[in-house]
DNA sequence: TCTGGGGTCCTAGGACCC
DNA sequence: TCTGGGGTCCTAGGACCC
């Protein structure tokens, strides 16, 4: 998509140096800010100001009952935060936070279900608004994008002595459009790569727009938190933590051989190239899916032989629901999979590839029902998932019957830890 | 009364094939 | 017959993201 011979300003096209010789690109990060809570305030703007969250999808919906709204320090159940306005956040309230815990912080703020169908539908108007201005658009779920603006950005005249005054005052039209269309603010960062747009994104929130560039990194960049990269989750910040390495410029210093002895080769090397702000990666306009699934987490845990019934009739309805997903979107799965959680929070998966794709839902449930025999089923479960990989197009023809293997005898895998007592078969099936 | 739901990508071992 | 190596598929688990 970007072509070093694209680039108007390069006279010498034989240089060597290829990569550095590439154009340089203008990507932006869009991130809207608090959305959830926000669509909600759009429509009860009464809440403003308050502390808002919105959470526990299976929360009676939220009434205004005698002048007041459901109070997060009723609230008694599972679930977690799933967004919390600012002045939620202001208190100590985040995003994966246990409602319950949330509830101590504080009990007088307001507690709203999430209804997801208004959200997509806010999301497809923002989008869509993003998409009058600058098309090439990387979609990375309900709130954010990536915008490759590097063709446009030239079209737009510097203003001033600003090189990036076009850049800057396109960024602000479409944050305008955004607003115009939808009601709703967002963050914008802007930079030469993905990596750096998305954290600039989230430097001046909400309602920002910050304009980052490779000389930006040592001061802007550098003194942030190893967290704040995209891809540093909670494991690998714990490790780099434990070897003294707190900050992106603490990172940058390491030697990348040092990174890789630690890490392995390919997160060692990308965690000393993302610290020093490169990242290659494009804005990828079309993909795929992988996969889809469904699953839930029970109201209480659930014991696999006393409520049998119960897990069976949930387990079809999950496979029927998934099976209605891929119909719905023109999707058929090859690989059928399972997820149960226990009361002690392990997860485990089993899933089974059949020879031909499908999408309906007796065969869905009878594949799983496969998978199910292959755990040892000695805990209370507290979720129950399936999942349908591996897909391809409904429409078309699967490419080629694969070559024939063994069928897979998923009986003859019983698991060593799979208890002799477990006779009978615990899910009764549903065809 | 800890810890949702829907995803992607990576790793790693074994089977199988050339 | 023995000794490999490489490539792909399948499966399970785990990290991470929104």
């Amino acid at each position: 998509m970007h072509d070093a011979d694209g680039d108007p300003t390069r006279k010498s096209h034989d240089a060597p140096e290829l990569p550095a010789s590439a154009p340089a690109r203008l990507i932006a990060h869009l991130d809207m800010d608090a959305f959830y809570a926000s669509v909600e305030l759009l429509r009860r703007p009464e809440l403003r100001g308050r502390a808002v969250v919105v959470g526990g999808s299976r929360a009676r919906a939220a009434r205004f009952e005698d002048g007041h709204w459901p109070r997060l320090g009723d609230y008694a159940g599972r679930g977690v935060v799933t967004t919390a306005t600012y002045e939620a956040r202001a208190r100590g309230i985040h995003s994966g936070m246990g409602l319950m815990k949330a509830a101590a912080l504080a009990p007088d703020a307001v507690l709203l279900p999430a209804d997801f169908d208004e959200y997509r539908r806010l999301s497809r108007a923002f989008k869509d608004a993003v998409a009058e201005l600058a098309p090439a658009i990387e979609d990375r779920g309900i709130d954010e994008i990536y915008i490759d603006l590097s063709d446009i950005a030239r079209a737009h005249e510097p203003l001033g002595h600003d090189p990036l005054g076009g850049a800057r005052a396109l960024a602000q039209d479409i944050r305008n459009n955004v607003r115009a269309a939808t009601g709703l603010s967002c963050s914008i960062g802007l930079a030469p790569n993905k990596l750096l747009a998305k954290i600039g994104s989230d430097l001046d929130k909400p309602g920002g727009l910050t304009v980052l560039t490779a000389a930006d990194v040592p001061l802007r960049i550098w003194p942030l938190p190893v967290r704040r990269l995209n891809g540093i989750g909670p494991k690998a910040g714990a490790r780099l933590d434990a070897l003294g390495i707190q900050t992106l410029g603490e990172l940058a210093a390491c030697e990348p051989g040092w990174l890789v002895e630690h890490f392995g080769r390919t997160q060692g090397l990308w965690m000393h190239r993302s610290a020093h702000g490169l990242d290659d990666r494009p804005v990828v306009t079309h993909s795929d899916p992988v996969s889809m699934s469904r699953e839930t987490t029970f109201e209480r845990d659930l014991h696999p032989r006393h409520d049998r019934e119960q897990l069976g009739a949930l387990f079809t309805r999950l496979c029927e629901q998934v099976a209605a997903d891929l119909q719905r979107k023109g999707w058929v799965g090859r690989t059928i999979g399972i997820k149960l959680r226990f009361d002690d929070f392990r997860t485990v998966t089993r899933d089974l590839t059949i020879e031909l794709p499908t999408a309906d839902a007796a065969l869905i449930r009878r594949v799983g029902g496969l998978c199910l025999k292959r755990v040892s089923l000695n805990r209370r479960l507290r979720l129950l998932g399936v999942r349908v990989g591996t897909l391809s197009r409904a429409d078309v023809q699967p490419p080629r019957p694969r070559p024939k293997r063994p069928p897979p005898m998923p009986q003859q895998h019983a698991p060593a830890d799979a208890p002799l007592t477990q006779t009978l078969p615990l899910f009764p099936d549903a065809s």
